[in-house]
Parts: C-alpha cells; structure tokens; sequence
RNA sequence: GGCCCUAUCGUCUAUCGGUUAGGACGAAAGCUUUUCAAGCUUUAAAGCCGGGUUCGACUCCCGGUAGGGUCACCA
C-alpha cells in the first residue's frame, strides 16, 4: 500500500492522566519504527473528551516522552505541516468529512435519548446478546442539525477479515459492526471518527495501537469503506500490539491496577536509556542473545517480525538488572553527575564530599541497581561513612571473638593490633592506593589471623557491620582519616575495659 | 452471553516439522585476599489438554481448557 513512501507513524494520547508504560511502550515501537526507516513520527493529541480530560497531562505526557528520548517530528509543541496537532482544534475537518457522508446519504442523526439507549442496551444484556445500535436504527431519522449525535449508516453488515503486520489475518464476526457515532451531540467527534481522519489527513501509513482496538477494527474499515465513496483515501497499515499484563501476568496492565507513571520511574532514578530498552523487551526482541542496547541500536535492530503476539508481564526485576547493565555502561563522570541529585545536601556540602567522592564512586556504581539505592543508603548511614567520623560500638569492633568460633581475643589484644596496623599504615605516611594498602598490612593480618585483623581493621575504619573492604576504605580515607579513626576505635575499645 | 485475540521454565523469550528445547531475569549452591556488594562457576526450572496431518510435531489443522480484550455521545 505505502511500500514506497517513507514509513509516518504516531502516537496518540489522551490527556486524561498521566503516562504509563504500556502507552510509552506504543510510542516506543512507533518511534523505533520511523526512525529505523527514516521515516516521521507525529505526536497528536486526541482530547476530544472535555469531560476526562485532565488538567496539565498534555504537559505531563510531553515530559515523559521527552525523558524517555522519544522525540517527535510533527505535532503538538513543534508544529508541522498538518498542525494543529490537537483534535480539539481541528474540529472543521470533522464537520467537513461527516457533512460529506452524511449528504451522501451514508450518515444520519440519532433521534434516541440515553435514557433510550440505556434500555435497548439493558434489554440486550438481560438477553444475553451484544447491544446492537442498528437493530434500532430509525426509519426516518430527523434531519441533522447538530443538536443530535451523528451516526455511520453501515450498509454492508458483513464479517471483515483484514491483515495485520503483527497478528496476520485477523475477522471479526458482523456483531463488531455497528452504526457508531461519528459527531457527538456537542459536536466533537468520537475517538473512532477523529483519529482516522486524522490518520488519512496526517498521511500515517502505519498504526501502531494496542489490542483493545481488534474489536473494533470492523467498525474503522466500515467508515474507510464509506470515506472511500465520498473522497480518495489510502488506508494506513495497522500493527496491533500485544497487552502488557500485571506482574501476576493474569490482568492487563491499568492504572487501577497500578500502573506506574512513567515519570516515577525518572524519580527512582531509572535511566532513560534503560527504560527504553526494559520497555522494548516486553513484546519484543531481536532474535539474537543482545538484551543491553543503547536507543541508536534499539532502532537499528528495530522491526515488527520481533513483535510478540503473546501478552507478557512487566517485570521490574528485570529493569532493575537493565539499569543496572545501563550504569556500567556510564563513565565515572556522567555517573556522578546523574546521582548528585540522590544525595542529600547535608552530605553533598561536606568539604571531605568534594575531596573524596571521586573515589567513592567506583564503589558506589558497584552496589547500587538504581539510584534511588543511594538515598536509602543515606538514610540507613552507609553513604555517609566515606565523608564523616563513624560512630563506633564497642560490640562491632568486638565482634571477631564473638563470632569466629573458637578464638578467644580480647578487648586488649585488639587495642594491640589497632595500634600495630597504625605503625604499619604510618610507614607510609601518604595517601596510598588500596594495592598499596593491602601489600602493607596483609603480612600483618596473615601473621595474627586475617580473619580477625581484617573485620577489625574494617570496622575500625568503617564503624560498621557492612561496608567495603579495609583497603578500599583506606584509599578513600586518605592516610591522616584512617589513622585517626583508628585511634578512635581504640578509646572506644578503652571504654569500661 | 456474542464476537475476537492469545497459549514454551516463576517471568521475558529462541525455535519458523527433525535440537541433549537455547538465552536472559529471578532462585539455589559453590568459589575468591574470609562483612556487604560485585565478579566467576554450577544446578533446578518449560512445550495447557485431547484429537488429527506427517516417516517425524513445541512448531501445521480441529476441538476443548485457561487467560485477555471488546460489545459507550471513553479513548
């Protein structure tokens, strides 16, 4: 159909609300899509709901694509040459397409109250059949004055069968074709009548939608079918994707049922890069054994055959390993610079914050997944162990003689070694790497068992029941840090000894 | 209830009639300069069920079952 013509695909929210990922993840796949072949991609607004419509989620959702690297070509905020971008403003068009059909003769105006509507439906269900609007279709409908909904006259009450780029052949019985409602009273138009002459006016060859939409794809090439009596069309392409469920795998994801706005995940710390790629994956792959990829390579790898039909759960384990392989990929530098907003200010003002946190970094990448990892740690005193003096427990650096079963040391003898390791550290009176560390005190620790020098040394330096290694806290500390806290380790230990 | 979609380890998935059914997350175990983390090694773990078609089915067809979607003046 549009074989040759450079690929226009879009996304198209509604502004009811925030953004959640199975919305980001179809943007993400239209996305990948045009760029992969240099085609465009549109971001349209479809807020022809004044009712749900919420305040400030056009600005949310923008945000969100913006963090996530989804940039768009045409649409709302940038313009194009199919502006404007919001259906709430291109409201002629609608007129001019429904005026057309209905002056030949393939719409009409409702005549049904809701309170009518309401009980032909609450027959339907009591008789266990869908509700059908046509079975009620009115001999002679008033004439269309715009007070009335006007509705699509569906002559062809047959099954369709069409293609998708995803599923392959897909029918619908004819029970899916209904006289819909093209204009509604208030004289917008309905989500089904808008979007695809927005669609055909916007030149889109691809849409990529959710699978809600299956059923009432009849319904869309019912109005394609009238459209083209009236006007030349080409119809777009459709790939419709498959749900992203819940993590019990069972219900679709929704927001009642706790989808996350995308924006939280920027919140937690999520890079935007890994989000992109975790979001990919579920519902796609590239047929090889690469599962880390940078967005270029995302769409350079990008194609529909990698598509599922099959729903999948959304996992957030595994965007946590994701991000996680993401932050490797980062310099020191670029690290830093990302998890500076995660640290609290009564940390990042420290005079020895600025001295040491270059060091430091290399240890932190090492145990964190996701940056909100490092405001946990702040709050749990782990972070703050590296910028000032830790409070020690008696029992902490006691603790070899409780645990290492066996070994009788006492309060005495540690005070002994802590002294040692100071003479040792003090042969080198400089700031030394952690290799340097470790070849000067390992002799020490292997000539009066390592097990207990090291926790000591370690909780000595650290004040706490986990942190790195010894010589690690050494380089960070620098040389006149680990000294002194050494010797406040021994007063601790000169406590009620 | 009608119509429609889907079905491989707990999860995401590879396989496009012939494989010891592969990988990843997670889990478990072990190793290391003996905390924690990281790293490395190893292990457990799957074709929903029943019929066909075929020399041969996870793969194709049919029927069940299960899950999902839809039947709005919502998108």
């Amino acid at each position: 159909m549009n074989n040759s013509k450079k690929p226009v695909t879009r996304f198209a929210p509604s502004p009811t609300g925030y953004m959640h990922v199975g919305g980001a993840r179809t943007a993400l796949y239209a996305w990948a899509f045009a760029r992969k072949q240099g085609g465009t991609f549109i971001l349209r607004i479809e807020d022809t709901d004044k009712e749900r419509e919420v305040p400030g989620s056009i600005e949310h959702i923008i945000e969100s694509l913006r963090w996530l690297g989804l940039e768009w070509d045409e649409g709302v905020n940038i313009g194009g040459p199919h502006a404007p971008y919001k259906q709430s403003e291109r409201l002629e068009s609608y007129k001019k397409y429904a005026q057309m059909l209905h002056d030949a003769g393939l719409a009409y105006a409702d005549p049904y109250t809701a309170e009518e509507l309401e009980s032909f439906r609450k027959k339907a269900e009591e008789e266990k059949r869908p509700f059908l609007y046509r079975d009620h279709r009115p001999e002679n409908p008033p004439v269309w004055d715009g007070t009335k909904p006007l509705r699509l006259k569906i002559t062809d009450i047959t099954s369709y069968g069409w293609n998708d780029l995803i599923r392959g052949d897909l029918k619908a019985g004819p029970e899916a074709l209904d006289d819909f409602i093209l204009l509604k009273s208030d004289g917008y138009p309905t989500y089904n009548f808008a979007h695809i002459i927005d669609d055909l006016e916007m030149g889109v060859t691809h849409i990529f939608r959710a699978d809600e939409f299956i059923s009432s794809t009849p319904k869309f090439l019912a109005l394609y079918d009238a459209l083209k009596k009236v006007t030349e069309i080409e119809r777009p392409l459709f790939a419709t994707l498959p749900p992203i469920m819940g993590p019990d795998g069972k219900k679709k994801l929704g927001k009642r049922d706790g989808a996350k706005d995308l924006l939280d995940y920027q919140k937690d710390g999520i890079l935007p890069e890994a989000m992109m790629n975790f979001l990919a994956f579920i519902g796609w792959n590239p047929g090889t054994e690469q599962e880390i990829f940078t967005p270029k390579e995302l769409v350079d790898a990008f194609d529909i055959s990698g598509i599922q039909k099959a729903g999948g759960a959304l996992n957030e384990e595994k965007l946590l390993w994701v991000n996680k392989e993401h932050l490797k990929r980062l310099t020191d530098a670029e690290f830093l610079e990302k998890a500076l907003s995660f640290i609290p200010s009564h940390i990042s003002t420290l005079d020895t914050f600025k001295e040491r946190i270059s060091k430091v970094v290399p240890v932190l990448r090492e145990r964190i997944s996701v940056f909100k990892e490092i405001t946990e740690m702040t709050e749990q005193g782990d972070l703050e162990i590296f910028f000032k003096d830790p409070t020690y427990s008696k029992d902490l650096l006691l603790c070899p003689e409780k645990q290492r079963k066996g070994i009788e040391v006492s309060s005495s003898t540690l005070i002994e070694y802590l002294n040692e390791l100071k003479s040792i550290l003090d042969t080198k009176a400089s700031d030394i790497s952690k290799e340097e560390a470790k070849e000067l005190v390992w002799p020490y620790a292997d000539s009066k068992g390592r097990a207990i020098v090291l926790w000591l040394l370690r909780t000595a330096l650290s004040g706490r029941e986990r942190s790195p290694d010894p010589f690690t806290l050494i380089e960070i500390l620098g040389h006149a840090e680990a000294v002194q806290r050494l010797t406040k380790a021994i007063e601790k230990l000169h406590e009620n000894a």
